[in-house]
Formats: C-alpha cells, structure tokens, sequence
DNA sequence: TTGGAAAGTCAACAAGGCTGACATAAATCT
DNA sequence: AGATTTATGTCAGCCTTGTTGACTTTCCAA
C-alpha cells in the first residue's frame, strides 16, 4: 500500500486503470461538476441569465475583441443560439458590439463596465470555490488536475484551450 | 521555473493559488466536461434519449432496486423531470419497476437485459475516453484528479459520492 | 382511522440546445 | 463589374430537460 505506482516486476500498476477506478472518476466528474457550476447558477438565478451567459461573458472577459465566429467555436453552440445570449446581453448593456475596422463584417465583443463586474462577481464565485478545493488537495493534486482533464478532451478542444491557456498573463 | 512547489523559507508555494492558475483550472473543467459527455451523447442522439436518460440508466445500474425517491437526490432533480425520463425508459422496457415489499409505495428500479445492454454500450464508450485520459496523465495524476473534484463538491455531493464510491466492489 | 409520506400524473412554462430559410453587408475572386 | 463567399443577424419552429403548482392514489404508522 505504500507505493501507489509500484507493481510487481519494476513496470507501473494498472491498478488506476480498472473499470472500477474509471467509474469513480466518472462519477467524481458528474458530482464535481455540479458544484463547478453551482455559485455561478446561484448568482444568475433570477436575473434572466443562465450559464449560457455565464460562458458568453467568461470568454468575452477573457478575449476582449473577439469576434461572433471566434466564440463560436470556442463554445460550441450555433449561431442561433449564441445570438440569443449575446442580444439580451448587448441590450442589457453588459456587452458591446464594434463593427471590425479591417473587416467591417466582424463584430468585436467586448464587455462594458457593467459586463465586466458582474464577470467579476461570477468568476470571484467560481473563483472562490476552485481555490478551496486547490488549497484542500495541493499543487501535486493540482498538476494531476489538470494534466487527467487535459487529456480528457477532444483534440479540438484541447487546441482551443491550449491557445488560450498561453494566450493568459 | 525550475521548482514547481518549492519556495523561499521552506513553506510549499502558492503560486497554484492565482488567479491565472485558477482561471485554467475553470477553463480546463468546462472544456474537458464536453469531452466527458462527447461520447454518451452520440450514441444516444438519434435513438430518443439524452443525457437525462444516461444519468438515469447510470445510477440505476450502480444502485439494483433503488427506489425513485433516492434516484431523485442523486440526480438532484425534480420528480417530474425524472419522471418523464423513467416513464420512457420503461415504456421502451430499459428499465422495470418493481412494486417494493416491504413499503409498497417504493418502487424499485432496475434495469432489463435490454437496459443493461445500452448503458454497457455508454459505459463502455465514456470509460473508453476517461482510460485513454488516465493512461496517458499516469498514477499519480489520477490521484490528484480525484482529490480536486472531490474538494470541489458540495458537502451533500461529496457524501453521495463517498456512499457510492464505498459501495463500489 | 386519520395524517402524512411516497409515488404518479397533468398542465404550463422557461432555458437553451437544434435546424432551416432568408437578409444584408462586406470582402474576395473571376 | 459581376458573381461568389463570408460574417452576421433574424424569424420560425422544434426538442430536451429543467422548473412550479395542483391533484390523486396508495399505504405505512401513530
């Protein structure tokens, strides 16, 4: 029980990699994830937006300019439907909408003073939350995070987020 | 750089505290969430069912003759909405209800040949992606994996979790 | 025997996905 | 210049899956 890596023979265990461990992590991702969205769900809950304007400000927040298209893909929704999100928003006044000075079909997204506190009261939330559960497990724990969700993802998505992991201060 | 942990005066660093740590951290949990349902949700497009009905078929599989009421709280929806699900994963004999014994108001739920077969089949699919995540992070990282999601959990969450989890084989 | 819990049902509604069709302006290609 | 493609927006309609509220039936337990 001491060596959680160590096997017989010098290889490593597979021990991690049986169909019951799978399950618990399966399942640990269905339960954690509720409390991923949790704080933000709480805040937007009767203020007309749902998490479908959480993640249209989060990414705006996160690239000032970008255009419909760029958010888009990175959201994986259609246009109809980020359209939706992404007009209550521009009326709301929590997002605003310049016509491209290249090219003038493009619209560039940015969030307005508005936008960019109640981003702020959002991300403080989740913000929060994920720096309680960092504390409580580590920085190996951390780094493990991370490194099992990156491989988790579809190769598209794990471009997208590469590019705007270093894309970050 | 070098030292990913380390720190002046011997303390472990808090550099995995950032905000920048922090806000990937977020960003890894919404990209890789979407890798996690990918496959589930293909093979359920097409053939009636979302992922309503994978969750349901999920936890009934995990859980032989539980009753509605305790699928109820692990799903952490109405009964209505459950309901609807059940009505039609029975109805396509996925699932039978069995009248209880000893309480007659329960129903127990369990799920048919039929029913086994399609949540083998997503199953097998989602445990697919989370091997190939877990083989290619190692050991180590899956610990650390399951350390942060169970961190990240509400309380009640995390103790559903924990029952399943010792329940497991 | 009566109160209340467990379960089911009906109705109505909302968020947020989707498709298809169409409009407009701007860029780009021929 | 004219045709085509691209970026965006919009209307209409549909689906899934969540919600609330009201009501019924069953049946355990005090």
């Amino acid at each position: 029980m001491a060596e959680g890596t160590g096997g017989p023979g010098g290889g490593e265990s597979l021990l991690f990699l049986t169909d019951e461990q799978l399950r618990k992590g399966i399942e640990a991702m269905f339960f954690a994830y509720r409390g991923f969205t949790a704080d933000p769900d709480r805040i937007l809950e009767g203020m007309d937006y749902g998490r479908a304007h959480h993640r249209a400000i989060h990414f705006i927040h996160r690239s000032p300019g970008t255009t419909v298209n760029n958010l888009l893909s990175i959201l994986g929704v259609t246009k109809q439907s980020l359209n939706r999100v992404l007009r209550t928003l521009i009326e709301d006044g929590m997002v605003e909408s310049r016509v491209g000075r290249q090219d003038k079909r493009e619209r560039h997204l940015v969030l307005t003073g508005k936008g960019a506190a109640l981003e702020r009261e959002l991300s403080d939330a989740q913000r929060a939350r994920m720096r309680a559960a960092y504390r409580a497990a580590g920085p190996a724990a951390v780094q493990g995070f991370r490194q099992v969700l990156e491989a988790m993802m579809d190769p598209d998505q794990r471009r997208q987020y590469q590019t705007l992991k270093e894309a970050g201060s």
